[in-house]
DNA sequence: GCCGTTTTCGGCCCGACTGTTTTCAGTCG
């Protein structure tokens, strides 16, 4: 199996989990689970180190060397197998129930015989969760009020497609109170990650209790008020129905809180050990000295990090995966920022059936939002339902040098191709080599197997008039995964053939997913970022696209759209050189 | 289980909220 990594950190993540579910000493989890962020953020492919190799990975030690290489030579590892024997199945399902945590699943099992979410609910309604020493009604009610709420959905995340809209309301409402001073969203909402557990807005205010009543009021966003307190205000909302987190700080605390809220947990974790290690302590409200209390930083996330000797970090880096020994040894990369991004890869308009705006529309939103050049991709005749025809495409050319004189932009004159099943495209060589920029997508026959889809990507990467491969996994959060790609040779074969590997930034879409854009970037491949607008609204989605490849630790330097026009061109001539 | 600018042993990040055990445990992030 290509990249032994990913497969290693899933197993020992689970051997975390059921540790902390078999009460076993919470160091020893906490071990493993670094162990696990070790494996899958390791540059190197651990399928192919030897056991001293190892445990020269900081993060892994003899113990779990020696599991990874039984795990190689064997496909498993012995102590997860027991494990699994030991730790019930049902034990495991009860802490996916919010509010109920290993502690209480294990005495639920030993004690009440309870082996699953079934047998729970059956409990509860009898009282016999209410009557075990140290809960009571209200615990039990809670239980059930979390019982109830996971029972709504196959899943306990949320794309975040289906949040940022009201992350972004509530801000706006929120900041337009005389109270705030600030609001912003933070969490795994802020870091970018492709789903959330739950929605953390933070918010800078001198009056906490007016601003949590004002939210508490607010019966357009408010279905249920989960916990309530002075500094947090937990609520399930209408609408998506998740939890949203209103953390109330006082203005001077904002930098400090930011962070603390932003997140990740294991990247606060670590920032907290290096402030031991220097003789200071970090909390949500400060940095500040250990001994003396004296308040070093928190106005604002720089001087916080200063404070710990450490460049400021990225909110999408923040995962614990070697960015603060980057951030501390002043190595951090200088991500891809959208000040550096001036054009935009993929849209459409209404020459081809499913855009919904026309070209003009489209044209003139691209200059409103500042970019230097834009490419039209609009669909290719193939796909019957929305491809342009020849002629379609010939009249959009003639239309395009008077849009780009009147809105004062350089327009590329692109398609987006269709893979068919053995890797072609569209259209004849001669009139492809006609367009400026021709992204190819899968649209097709998308449930064939890894092995053939991963063929598909890579003819079409062979071919010279292709340019960059859209939404490569072809998945959509929240509605289908993606194709089981050889991600490797993916790779690989986008920076033999000089093919740019897409980031497309529409929510649902978010593909390639952060961490495969992290391999692409180590293996030398150039990006194209994507807003894959169908409407000018869609255009905003090319902030998504930055951050997810900012996730994805790459440099402006490995991104097309950060290049001028000129150099985009070249980048087009030399695949172009390269295939004669 | 991991690790070392004080350590090869003995530590290992920090605080809010809730409910129930009037001083704390469990859960969460």
């Amino acid at each position: 199996m290509a990249w032994a990594n990913t497969e290693i950190a899933r197993q020992l993540e689970e051997i975390a989990e059921l540790l902390r579910l078999a009460g076993e000493d919470a160091f020893r989890v906490r071990a493993y689970e670094r162990a696990a962020a070790a494996a899958g953020a390791a540059e190197v492919d651990l399928g192919e180190l030897d056991e001293a190799e190892l445990t020269e990975v900081k993060g892994i030690g003899a113990s779990t060397a020696a599991k990874i290489v039984e795990f190689r030579a064997t496909g498993e590892i012995g102590l997860l197998s027991e494990l699994r024997e030991q730790v019930p199945p049902g034990v495991v399902e009860l802490t996916r129930v919010p509010g109920l945590g290993p502690k209480t699943a294990r005495r639920l099992h030993a004690e009440l015989g309870i082996g699953g979410l079934d047998d729970l609910a059956a409990a509860l309604e009898d009282g016999r969760v209410a009557a075990l020493d140290g809960l009571g009604e209200r615990s039990a009610a809670r239980i059930a009020g979390g019982l109830e709420r996971i029972g709504a959905k196959d899943t306990d995340r949320t794309p975040v497609a289906d949040v940022v809209d009201l992350a972004v309301e509530l801000c706006r409402r929120l900041e337009a109170l005389d109270a705030v001073e600030r609001a912003a969203p933070a969490g795994s909402l802020r870091r970018m990650r492709e789903t959330v557990g739950d929605l953390d807005v933070l918010v800078a205010t001198s009056s906490p209790a007016e601003v949590a009543e004002t939210v508490r009021g607010d019966t357009d966003l408010v279905a249920e008020v989960l916990a309530d307190g002075d500094t947090k205000l937990s609520v399930r909302t209408r609408g998506p129905g998740v939890q949203l987190d209103v953390r109330l700080v006082e203005p001077e605390a904002w930098g400090a809180a930011l962070v603390y809220f932003t997140g990740s947990k294991a990247h606060n974790v670590r920032l907290r050990e290096r402030a031991v290690r220097d003789g200071l302590t970090v909390n949500e409200y400060a940095v500040a000295d250990r001994e003396t209390g004296q308040r070093r930083a928190g106005v604002t996330e720089e001087e916080v990090y200063a404070a710990l000797g450490l460049a400021w970090v990225p909110p999408p880096m923040r995962e614990d995966t070697g960015e603060i020994e980057a951030a501390a040894e002043g190595s951090l990369p200088q991500v891809v920022t959208e000040e550096a991004v001036v054009g935009d890869l993929h849209g459409h308009s209404d020459v081809s059936g499913d855009g919904r705006a026309s070209l003009e529309a489209m044209v003139a939103a691209a200059a409103e939002r500042g970019l230097a050049w834009w490419a039209v991709t609009d669909h290719a005749e193939d796909l019957t339902m929305n491809g342009a025809s020849r002629a379609d495409l010939l009249a959009r050319r003639e239309a395009l040098p008077a849009l780009a004189e009147r809105y004062g932009l350089a327009l590329l004159d692109g398609l987006e191709l269709n893979i068919d099943g053995e890797g072609g495209v569209d259209y004849d060589a001669e009139f492809l080599a006609t367009f400026d920029w021709c992204v190819a997508s899968i649209h097709t026959m998308l449930e064939r197997d890894g092995a053939a889809q991963t063929g598909r990507l890579c003819t079409a990467m062979a071919n010279p008039h292709v340019h960059a491969i859209g939404h490569p996994s072809g998945r959509l959060l929240g509605q289908r995964p993606g194709y089981d790609l050889d991600w490797e040779r993916v790779i690989a074969t986008a920076v033999e053939t000089g093919t740019a590997l897409e980031v497309n930034g529409a929510l649902r879409r978010l593909d390639m997913p952060a961490e495969v854009v992290r391999r692409a970037v180590q293996a030398g491949a150039t990006l194209s970022l994507a807003s894959d607008a169908h409407t000018t609204g869609g255009l905003a989605n090319l902030t998504w696209a930055v951050r997810t490849a900012q996730r994805g630790w790459a440099p402006a330097s490995a991104v097309l759209n950060t290049r001028g026009l000129e150099e985009l061109r070249a980048f087009v001539a030399a695949k172009r050189e390269r295939a004669r």
